[in-house]
DNA sequence: TCTAAGTGCGTACAAACGTACGCACTTTCG
DNA sequence: CGAAAGTGCGTACGTTTGTACGCACTTAGA
């Protein structure tokens, strides 16, 4: 029913896998990620793993990615539609604070992508990536030194706050990023 | 020879064990760190860790807390010498830009305990009581608010550092703790 | 309708895993 | 010296792992 399919039914399988995947790593972490939980949480047979993908290294690495991107692609509009400085300030502020508070599924998953990717240079390479994007994101609103400290506390200040008990505190966390606008150049 | 043994020698083998474990993590990663790894690297039998350590967890958690012993160590010992808040800047500086340039191996091992701790209670307490031990350290310099500001950037700026090529602009620290120390009260 | 090409998966297998446990060895105490 | 207590490890076992591969099924073209 539907009509004959004239293609292949990939993508939406593929990509239900890596939905998959990253749904085990934030559970289990990578350190237990395995075919079967993945094809578990997917609903889809173990043989169909190993079919789409070469292997669990490549299942990892394309499951990274697709959150890189989606993180990137938020971080861009964000920024994007921040009319001046203070708006990017504040948008700024919003994407720190955002899943405060307790340590956000998102967090949980980026700390793992950051562990593995010391030991695949596939992901080392979507990590860059994503770095040289944020900074591009940062660039149209401040100098290019102050990007790299903002960047830096956009990538801290949540890692921060996943051990911490309390929520964070917006006006602290804007009034730091407002000072490093003003004063570094 | 060296007379008779009055007592265990339980302690020697045992830090070597996590020395080892430690070691392991940081070329293979937790999802790769099993006792036969660990063993080779540490010169000792299989059984060895299993009498040592009730199981592959508690060898994790026991390495990770040693690693965060040593780290909460050095934090302390840089800021408690510092005679006033400019010398305490310095100091700060030197902790985000000690290892630059590339990924130490300390920050390797620090990004698989974060991901770790999201599944592992005690290694995520040991986390937290990192944390506060650092702030206490801060604290002795700066106002609580600025406190978590910077800890943000120690956190941060390494990290973020970990996936530059470029080496660590140092006077941009500096100024970004410094202009931090002077507007956040 | 028949056939060749191609898609997708169930299953089986060798390797690697965590862990239990028997046993050699050392030390202590009478 | 002899035996009991305790330390430390070699080895083996059942389980879980990643992956290969044969085979059912669908589709396209004639």
């Amino acid at each position: 029913m539907g009509g004959p399919r004239r293609v292949a039914n990939d993508p939406l399988r593929k990509q239900r896998i890596l939905d998959a995947t990253l749904a085990v790593i934030a559970e289990h972490g990578v350190h237990r990620t395995t075919h079967r939980r993945i094809a578990d949480a997917a609903g889809v047979p173990l043989g169909s793993l190993t079919y789409h993908f070469e292997s669990l290294d490549v299942i990892l690495e394309q499951a990274f990615q697709t959150l890189s991107d989606a993180m990137s692609e938020r971080y861009s509009t964000a920024l994007t539609e921040a009319p001046d400085q203070l708006a990017a300030c504040e948008a700024v502020t919003d994407l720190i604070c955002a899943g405060d508070y307790l340590p956000s599924r998102e967090m949980r998953i980026l700390l793992e992508m950051y562990g593995y990717a010391n030991h695949n240079p596939v992901v080392a390479e979507a990590c860059r990536s994503w770095l040289l994007r944020s900074r591009e994101s940062l660039a149209v609103h401040f100098p290019p030194r102050a990007c790299r400290a903002i960047d830096a506390l956009v990538e801290g200040w949540p890692m921060h706050q996943a051990w911490e008990r309390e929520p964070l505190d917006r006006d602290l966390v804007l009034s730091t990023i407002v000072a490093i606008a003003e004063r570094i150049r």
